[in-house]
DNA sequence: TCTTACCTACGATTTTTTTCGTAAGGTGCT
DNA sequence: AGCACCTTACGAAAAAAATCGTAGGTAAGA
């Protein structure tokens, strides 16, 4: 329900990203695990400093001292995100039907029979808390 | 398996959805389209046609003349633009794993006997076409 | 023909996002 | 003390994204 309308950019979900990731983290931390990032442009530690400060004015971690630097945390769960970022592709481009998207995952690739029958089992417990 | 390497900005993803579900459209259809998208910033005509023009040159979008007007048509399929961002979803947030991702959406939400069933004789069939 | 209402093209500007250089201060080591 | 190395803060600039005004063309109706 307080799901605050958030749309962090993209350097910044980045970010969000590897605190996720790591937990909370210090900027060092964190701009060492951007640069580990496939496929991401490196940037400058001072970038990643300003990003996070930025980050904190505005609401999306939140900080605290720890000796000489600081450990930001995010104020933001990842499953939020998640949700609504989920949430966007089923409306969008499922007609608001989860099942497609589930469907379209499960069809997209090879399933093993191991796997399909984690789901089956998944699926058995889910009917027990049914209700309708 | 000819999937390019393509980021499209907010706006633009914007415009693609818009050309995906009408299919091929002008300009001014896509503007109306637009205005209508809820939650969405309105803005001018020449600020849609001058995105559209922009990603024609970028190559996102091919277009054709008819009669006085521009009728454009996304290059880019609806389809490998969402296994992209599932995929994304699936590296980042579920470790790879597809099936985890399935489970969360069908944990996520009331899930009616009727779709579990839906579920499970797509699973069936899934299963006469598994080959290991 | 004049006016209205479209359309495209495109330069220019505004806004947002991203990047970084430099300053100021602390710690520890020689 | 002087030096190397780390930290935060912050102004400013570069780069990218988004917006719009204006010009010029075409078609239809008064």
């Amino acid at each position: 329900m307080g799901e605050k309308k958030i749309k962090p950019t993209q350097r910044e979900l980045a970010i969000l990203e590897v605190l996720w990731r790591l937990g909370p983290a210090t900027v060092r931390q964190v701009h060492e695990a951007l640069l580990e990032v496939q496929d991401a442009k490196k940037v400058g530690y001072t970038t990643t400093l300003k990003f996070m400060q930025l980050m904190h004015e505005k609401g999306f971690l939140q900080r605290e001292m720890e000796g000489v630097s600081h450990v930001y945390t995010p104020t933001i769960s990842e499953e939020d995100n998640m949700k609504q970022v989920l949430g966007k592709i089923v409306d969008t481009t499922f007609n608001g039907s989860t099942m497609k998207l589930v469907m379209q995952l499960l069809g997209n690739r090879k399933t093993s029979r191991k796997e399909l029958n984690e789901i089956r089992s998944f699926l058995d417990d889910l009917e027990e808390n049914s209700d309708d």
